[in-house]
DNA sequence: GTGATGACGATAT
DNA sequence: TATATCGCCATCA
C-alpha cells in the first residue's frame, strides 16, 4: 500500500484490451484516447502502448491495429497495421499518416462507459475555428 | 531498490 | 509547419 495502487496488475491491462475492443469498425483510437478513457492515474498512453504489447495471444481477438500515435502514425510497421487499417477503409495521407480528423473514434457510449467503468472523452473532437479552415 | 527502456504526448523553438 | 526536447508512468533487467 505505500506505493501500490488498489488496481490489480493485469486486470489494468485487461481493462485496456476491453475497451480496445470497443472500436468500432472503420475506426481508430490514440493511446492518449484510451488512457483517458481508463480514467485511471497510472494510464498513460505509453502504457496503453505496453499493454498492447503484452497481450500475446489475445492480439488475435483485439482490434490492437486501430490503436495509433496522436499523429496517426503507425510505430509498428511491420506488422501489417497500416494494411489491415486500409482494408477497414481507413484512410492515409502521403506521410503515412491516418487521416485522424475523419476516422478518430469519439470513444464509446457513456452508457456503456459506466456500465464497464470507464469514463467518457472530455471532447471527443474539438475543432478551433482558428485551426480548421485549410482542412481541405 | 535502482536504473534503463518503451507500440507516446505535449510544449518549445 | 516541422523538428527537437522534456515529461509521464509502468514494466523489465
Amino acid at each position: 500500500m505505500t506505493q501500490n495502487p488498489p488496481r490489480d496488475e493485469r486486470d489494468f491491462y485487461e481493462r485496456i484490451y476491453t475497451l480496445v475492443e470497443q472500436v468500432p469498425w472503420g475506426k481508430v483510437a490514440t493511446y492518449g484516447d484510451i488512457a483517458t478513457l481508463i480514467g485511471e492515474e497510472g494510464c498513460d498512453a505509453r502504457v496503453v502502448g505496453h499493454a498492447l504489447g503484452a497481450m500475446g495471444a489475445r492480439s488475435a481477438t483485439i482490434p490492437w491495429q486501430r490503436i495509433i500515435n496522436r499523429t496517426g502514425g503507425i510505430s509498428l510497421t511491420g506488422h501489417g497495421q497500416r494494411e489491415r487499417l486500409e482494408a477497414e477503409g481507413v484512410a492515409f495521407d502521403e506521410k503515412g499518416n491516418a487521416k485522424l480528423d475523419a476516422h478518430h473514434w469519439g470513444g464509446p457510449s457513456e452508457e456503456w462507459a459506466r456500465e464497464h467503468g470507464f469514463k467518457t472523452l472530455p471532447r471527443p473532437a474539438d475543432k478551433p475555428a482558428s485551426a480548421q479552415l485549410t482542412l481541405f
